[in-house]
DNA sequence: CTTGCCTATGCAACTCGTTGCATAGAAAGA
DNA sequence: TCTTTCTATGCAACGAGTTGCATAGGCAAG
């Protein structure tokens, strides 16, 4: 269960409501973790519930009115405590890879446009990651020295570039090896 | 609702039981996707049900008899129209980059040990793919020339040592960036 | 001879995660 | 003016995935 643990997360990093969370998700969080409104919505209400959490109403103009979350103090015990737990490394679980698989008993020329259009979101995806980094972590308006927070969001930036390129590659990789087998001769 | 196809996939590989299924899932369809023995055969027999799989009882000496499953013309066909789809592109969901976040509200150097242990488990997943690559694919042993299906399982072995390598070049990043602060002043 | 592990299948209960739908005011563009 | 988009929250239903337990024979180590 580490949407919970996520959630805590981002609410200590700066208090926000549900919909500011799914915002996040998307973003800076969404790096190495996605969550819909409703899951967070619905997880917020039973950590509040259960005193993890503090709400507070907050009136706005033009726009709905907002709950904003921030954690209470037995909300950063149950963070603290997940910390010095140990946890299981996680594999990798791409559809691609059973598609690529799959393939053999179908048309491997079929699937090139769709890892095209992969490697197209993951170029966009490495981009917005690279100019994120200038922009928070070594540009010129980013700030000198960072402090530890701010260095460990920037490790954390760096595990989603790494990401990304490996993936792009790997991507080039079953590309040629798509093209390969539509130019060799069918049999074996 | 990938692991439908994961299992058609599997199958169509070589037919085999549940139990069988489950122990794939531990090693090679394993490297990019997991299940636990109950989900595959709660699925199996959802499949059987709706006529994707064909079941054959196995006796067997010495041991309990088995079902044999193998994939029937419809099941063929559901596959071929998943392979026809669109799917999204992944993110990559790691725990650990939500315990680094988090680190910043605990004790960062508590994380060293637990960041060694992945490192461990991630060397060795990829010694045991580099000897699977070598076995199957590179070494002398190997058939050449590899068929189609072969290439394809051994493009998506590539990606899977692409993965570990990258995770453990990451995981060192974040192992310096741990030493570092907690050598340099607490302060900002 | 007892304990534990391997093969083999399965139920029950639960949490996690997704999809579709609903509400509702404000702003912006066609 | 109409439609879309954005902010903001939520229900209902379903499917995916986990955990604990149960059965049952064979085999091997202590």
């Amino acid at each position: 269960m580490a949407l919970e643990h996520a959630i805590l997360v981002s609410l200590l990093e700066k208090p926000g409501s549900g919909y500011e969370l799914a915002r996040r998700f998307e973003r800076s969080i969404g790096y190495f973790w996605t969550a819909t409104h409703q899951q967070i919505y619905r997880v917020l209400k039973r950590m509040e519930a259960d005193g993890m959490l503090a709400v507070r109403e907050v009136p706005q103009q033009g726009r709905p009115d907002k709950k904003e979350y921030s954690v209470a103090a037995p909300g950063r015990a149950l963070l603290s405590a997940w910390l010095h737990e140990l946890i299981e490394p996680e594999s990798m679980r791409h559809d691609l890879a059973v598609k690529i698989r799959g393939a053999a008993f179908d048309d491997p020329a079929a699937l090139v446009r769709e890892v095209e259009r992969h490697r197209a979101v993951h170029r966009d995806r490495l981009a917005h990651y690279l100019a994120g980094e200038l922009r928070d972590f070594t540009g010129p308006d980013a700030p000198t020295p960072l402090d530890a927070g701010q260095e460990l969001q920037h490790v954390v930036l760096r595990g989603g570039i790494a990401y990304e390129r490996m993936t792009i590659a790997w991507l080039d990789d079953i590309l040629a090896t798509l093209h390969r087998l539509a130019a060799a001769p069918p049999a074996g």
